[in-house]
DNA sequence: CGGCATCCCACGAGATACTG
DNA sequence: CAGTATCTCGTGGGATGCCG
């Protein structure tokens, strides 16, 4: 039994997807990576990313300590987030289901290839 | 660019996502794992998830090759899941995902108590 | 520029009932 | 037993407008 916050949790991959399964969770940390980005940019580099959505799952991520946020005090204002030690440390994991993801799809796309050819 | 089914994806995360970032979906691969399940019993190890959401989830992951649906044709219907060949190759990845998240918290919560015995 | 606050709708998902 | 089908409701999340 694992515990984190107030939330017990029966098994480790329910924590885990707690803290990264958000919605866009893992394509915001994969697009922060080993930059320091501020908001605007990230909301580039993530177009299907409302600005809401965007805030939202940056104060969780926040709060759980897997980036860090930056405010220059000034006018106008800039913000600036970059991955926190911890969340760097999810990236080579990240990067590995990305080649899974790509292998993934190389060899059924193959397979498709080879059964048309088939006919 | 890369192609999947009708989909074109920017970058490699937003595929992998597409296929494992469902909902419950590697809730029930980790589940799944290196076992055979009856439909009952995937339910009742993933007691938050409804009887509908599950069959969903079963479904698309079936429907991209995650996963093999078994079914005897016999009265009362018995139904076994298990883990495609592509499935099983996922299962490193996510095991790590999971060591990543205890060791995660068990140093979220170590910070918490050492700041605690500091006051 | 980087946000909140508010309004509002669509759809995700639960509950229930029915079937091969 | 392992599902579909239908109805329903709550809320996730989009659009818009305002503020430091």
């Amino acid at each position: 039994m694992l515990k984190f916050g107030n939330t017990e949790y029966q098994c480790a991959m329910e924590l885990t997807l707690d803290l990264i399964g958000g919605k866009w969770k893992s394509l915001i940390l994969w697009h922060l990576g080993e930059n320091t980005l501020r908001f605007s940019e990230l909301r580039r580099s993530l177009p299907q990313v409302t600005q809401k959505m965007l805030t939202q799952q940056l104060r969780e991520l926040e709060e759980n300590g897997l980036i860090e946020r930056f405010v220059y005090r000034q006018v106008p204002p800039k913000v600036e987030y970059s991955l926190s030690e911890a969340g760097r440390s999810l990236l080579p994991i990240l990067a590995t289901l990305c080649e899974w993801g790509i292998n993934f799809v190389n060899e059924a796309n193959a397979v498709k290839k080879a059964a048309l050819s088939d006919e």
